[in-house]
DNA sequence: TCTTCTTTTGTTGTGTACAACATCACGCAG
DNA sequence: CTGCGTGATGTTGTACACAACAAAAGAAGA
């Protein structure tokens, strides 16, 4: 419930920020709405309106429209005729099939046009993990969430194959809000998140040494087995969470 | 080039047959601009004006401009302000990446969420591979390009893993123009068309055989090297074709 | 009190006028 | 004849008014 509890006042998209073309304010609504819809800012469930968002972003419902026509093509949100747009609601099982295929795209990222890493980029890395070591001393989940997309923009810039790079991030999108969703109806749900970040911090070291010898098969290999399992074990809480409490 | 000359009338969109939710409607312009762009009706860099399309399928421009959005967001198009809305030129080498993953996404549909066929889909194999009979009898580069299409949309639904059948779709719908594109270019036109389509026959024959048999994997390999075999035959008959020619 | 119909309110979908922008034609000076 | 500036023309991007639709609120009857 507390995963929830920043909506008050939103970060971003005001400012007066909006510089560049129109092609890059619609891009940058829809990066803004598609963070909060994977970090909760946006419930799933929850109503958009979009005069709401127009006038948060200055600007008229037409290229807000532009943005939401994209958020449900790519299936974040559905808008409904008279009644709004409604953010997709998310159950463990029905991910199972892009959980199955995003294991498969891990694996191509080490095999099609792999890209070297170079020093900066191991440094950028290394960053990563130190901040996932600060994680680990104060677990939060919504950091949590962040820093686990922030590493998988480093994954995804292993390779120079931008299909795969787009897809992979499609579906990426498509499936972090159930981490965060499941996770915060738990019984246990402190006991998950630290054990899930220390899973994920050796997971993340063990991929950053893979990294830094340059060896991104194996890079592959591991975060295959991480995406995988990860899945399970969310499955398997959220399943013996049902079975044991309510169904609510 | 005569490939593309039966522009004087376009087939479909008129009939007043829009029944149905504007949804439906949407999707309907989308699917026939789609297949437009795929077959060359609209030859790669020819202009859409959004007017025009709006007459034609009797509607106002908003619609017509949801549809195009989608379009470019699946990168067929390309909307300029002021100039109007290009359809996307594309070059074989470019394309590469996209071929090397549709080549692995090929092999994933054998693999992820199979679905044994029943009498019904083998029939309709069946069929399809009659049709494409009469089509080495009487050559037609556009009856190739459609008959392919129908077959890609049978093999897709071999899965039923819906992320993989829609991503596979997105790529498919990226690459096939260039089929048509480039052979109508070739000096050899009517020779590469004629082995084209027997060698297609051929492996669409294997296929059907393995569909038969209900062994997806098989289906998998023949189809992983069918794309790729084609591909580079398409990339070299290209390529001599431009050191031998003059490159326009 | 409950049910059902009607009204009211709110939201997205559509159509359309206008602004922003690019391109081409044309004139004109050099 | 060429190069450049300037206006005319055409197109997409935006804003807004209205239609279509859904849901909630309210009224009336039993």
């Amino acid at each position: 419930m507390t995963l929830v509890s920043t909506l008050g006042r939103l970060p971003a998209a005001d400012g007066a920020i909006q510089s560049g073309g129109s092609r890059e304010r619609i891009e940058r609504i829809y990066a803004v709405l598609r963070k909060r819809i994977c970090l909760l800012d946006y419930a799933p469930g929850e109503r958009l309106r979009e005069e709401a968002l127009a006038a948060e972003f200055d600007v008229s419902r037409t290229p807000i429209r532009r943005v939401l026509a994209r958020l449900e093509d790519e299936g974040l949100v559905r808008s409904v005729h008279g009644v709004g747009t409604i953010v997709t609601d998310i159950d463990i099982d029905a991910l199972e099939q892009v959980y199955q295929l995003r294991v498969e795209l891990a694996e191509l990222i080490g095999k099609l046009s792999p890209v070297r890493p170079d020093a900066q980029k191991i440094a950028a890395f290394q960053t990563l993990l130190a901040r996932c070591e600060t994680l680990v001393a104060t677990p939060d989940a919504r950091r949590f969430a962040e820093i686990n997309m922030d590493f998988f923009h480093m994954l995804n810039s292993l390779t120079a194959n931008e299909p795969l790079r787009a897809i992979s991030e499609l579906l990426y999108y498509q499936t972090t809000r159930i981490w965060l969703k499941t996770a915060s109806r738990l019984e246990s749900y402190q006991a998950v998140l630290n054990t899930e970040i220390t899973i994920f911090h050796r997971e993340m070291a063990d991929i950053v040494a893979a990294v830094e010898i340059g060896d991104l098969e194996v890079v592959g290999h591991i975060r295959r087995a991480h995406i995988s399992m990860s899945f399970l074990r969310l499955r398997d809480s959220a399943h013996a969470d049902a079975t044991r409490g309510g169904d609510d």
